[in-house]
DNA sequence: GTTGTTACTTGCTTTTTTAAAGTAATAGAT
DNA sequence: ATCTATTACTTTAAAAAAGCAAGTAACAAC
């Protein structure tokens, strides 16, 4: 399982910015973990997955990379022996919170009350 | 490759309204399928299959499908023989545009002049 | 020195996506 | 009547992604 490291190796679809944009962060849970980041105040590994979705931890750790390669999280050690990380959200990142309000809006005026 | 046809039929992750929105048009071609829809004015088959990201015809398929069952987009018929058909969106389906709007104002602030 | 926590990695299975080709029902041109 | 084209798909096989379970390494507390 390897991630995109840089977001200079990020291969897009096209040139519409709707495209580009789900080619960043258009899969099952990189929003879901930035959600996380930005609203939740969540910020170490275990924050994340103990998170309510329950995202398996190969996929957290490869999605932690991927974030942070393309500079949406920032990865910093908060603590030396043992070694202790903290991911936050970058000025990048933080621009995803319109994005996210827009979904939330949408799930919140539509989607309660489902299964 | 069997879709979700029904609404009722979706098992949400959680009652968070992001991951519902996610659960519902949360993959690499769904959204784009209805970027075609509300702002390019696509409508049938041909118009979405022949888009600028080449989707596979499979999928497509599935997608529209799926985007009907879910009442994102209505199917019409438009010619009785042959036979052919176009895909509106609902008013539900309208209701996406901030959504993806947020996501083109994203990737054009952020993600124009990459690869 | 045993147990627990954090931050992962590895191995394997299942599911989804993909590319390429095929199909059925027409319509129009030759 | 036959050949070519179009629309709206379906099928097949391979590749990629996701998911589950378990394992590892570095500590720290008891």
């Amino acid at each position: 399982m390897e991630s995109q490291v840089n977001i200079a190796d990020l291969a897009f679809r096209s040139h519409c910015p709707v495209a580009r944009s789900l080619d960043l962060v258009g899969d099952k849970w990189t929003l879901l973990i930035m959600r996380d980041a930005l609203f939740l105040g969540r910020k170490t590994f275990a924050d994340f997955a103990g998170g309510l979705e329950r995202i398996p931890t190969n996929l957290l750790s490869d999605r932690l990379k991927k974030l942070v390669g393309l500079g949406l999280l920032h990865k910093q050690q908060y603590h030396e022996r043992p070694a202790r990380y903290e991911y936050i959200p970058t000025p990048l990142g933080n621009e995803l919170r319109p994005l996210l309000t827009a979904m939330r809006v949408f799930g919140e005026t539509h989607l309660e009350g489902k299964a």
